[in-house]
DNA sequence: GTGGTCTAGACCACA
DNA sequence: GTGGTCTAGACCACG
């Protein structure tokens, strides 16, 4: 079973002043969330990854190694890491990625005295 | 001139992974946006605050030197820290960190690929 | 003999970045240069002076100083403070602040690798 | 990839009662806009600069930080300090150096109440 | 008293 | 290896 196209590393926005690692890991969570890696599928090697994004293997393991502690990848040992077939574990991520966003928007109205309805009133301003 | 009261430690809530002075940014920043620190106000001065924050005074002139570029505090020689007086760059400020938060929101959405209304409910779904 | 009127901070633009003492003397002397302040008047006292401008009397007294090392202004004692009576004096440091903007040009374009008219188009140059 | 030759102190010139963090922002500056540090060039590790220059790495860094906030050149986390790629950046760099430089001498001529030609004459008069 | 610069050196995360 | 943060403490100019 060969695995999806290779990456490049134009299929990521990096912002340098963050750790790549960390990009990579919600960029490659947001693509099995959003279907577009679907379940089952096999990911490039470490190797291969390291060399077509150009980028230090390290990199993509601790890529790897935090998707899989998040559930979203599995490694089968000699035959490779892939998307993992549970749709719950990744119905949940996105869920948790909705959170997350949600929670970060509420803290943000919190630290500003402001409801929800507020803040983006407020960010809808011009100027 | 004296200033506001002095800062403990307590005033802040200190994420230990991510850097203090970045986090005392923020927390004052937004103590200005919600009017809690007034216009013209002094700041406690560098090595007060260091004190009172058990903190090293780079730190702490780190995060002044910050807000100075955010155009929220004015330093004038000898004298001191000061909120400005200028109630365009609080607002501004304000705004702006409105929109972060706001632009934050919907990154992730289309990361999701889902609407705002679709993340929104997605946080909202119970385990 | 009275003073001039008396200064007041409006008097003067001030950059709070910058020592208050120098811009002070820059202002003044500009002001001597350009004969706004005529030869012989008499300057109001260093006690009055910081009262009006809402300063430290030590930041007065080092711009005065300081004026007076560039021979722009006397004091004789008990009688107070006078703008020199010397028009070669004011020639002279009329000529020094112009060589000294035109000498900090020059060093510009020096550190551009530019000829003085290149240096000019480059700054007329729309975004 | 090896960066630049090691900067000296040499290369450098230092006025001791300016900040050195300043004066090294400056003249990087200046060669990035003269094109002596080209586009893309890595600069040499915050450490051997200030091993080098016989500088603290704090001193180094700051400058470092300066210049990437100015845009021209971008850290790679682990990986080093590089000129920026993007020539846009070092021309606008160079547009705003330019007009500095001019605004200056327009703010003295003004403050002299001249013209730019008058002050330009009274520059070249002799003693 | 104030802030600003600089040093010396530790410790950390990232690649 | 890289840069980034933080500490401890000196020294300076300014007001």
């Amino acid at each position: 079973m060969p695995p999806i196209r290779l990456w490049t590393i134009e299929d990521f926005a990096i912002d340098p002043s963050r750790p790549l690692y960390e990009q990579f890991v919600e960029q490659i969570r947001a693509m099995i969330a959003r279907g577009e890696l679907e379940p089952g599928t096999r990911l490039p090697s470490v190797r291969e990854t390291a060399a077509s994004l150009r980028v230090n293997p390290t990199t993509v393991m601790k890529t790897y190694q935090e998707l899989e502690r998040l559930e979203l990848i599995v490694t089968f040992r000699g035959q490779g890491t892939f998307v993992t077939q549970s749709e719950t574990a990744i119905r949940s991520s996105r869920r948790q990625m909705a959170r997350e966003a949600v929670n970060r928007l509420e803290e943000t109205a919190r630290s500003l005295g402001l409801t929800l309805e507020q803040l983006w009133e407020l960010s809808r301003e011009k100027e």
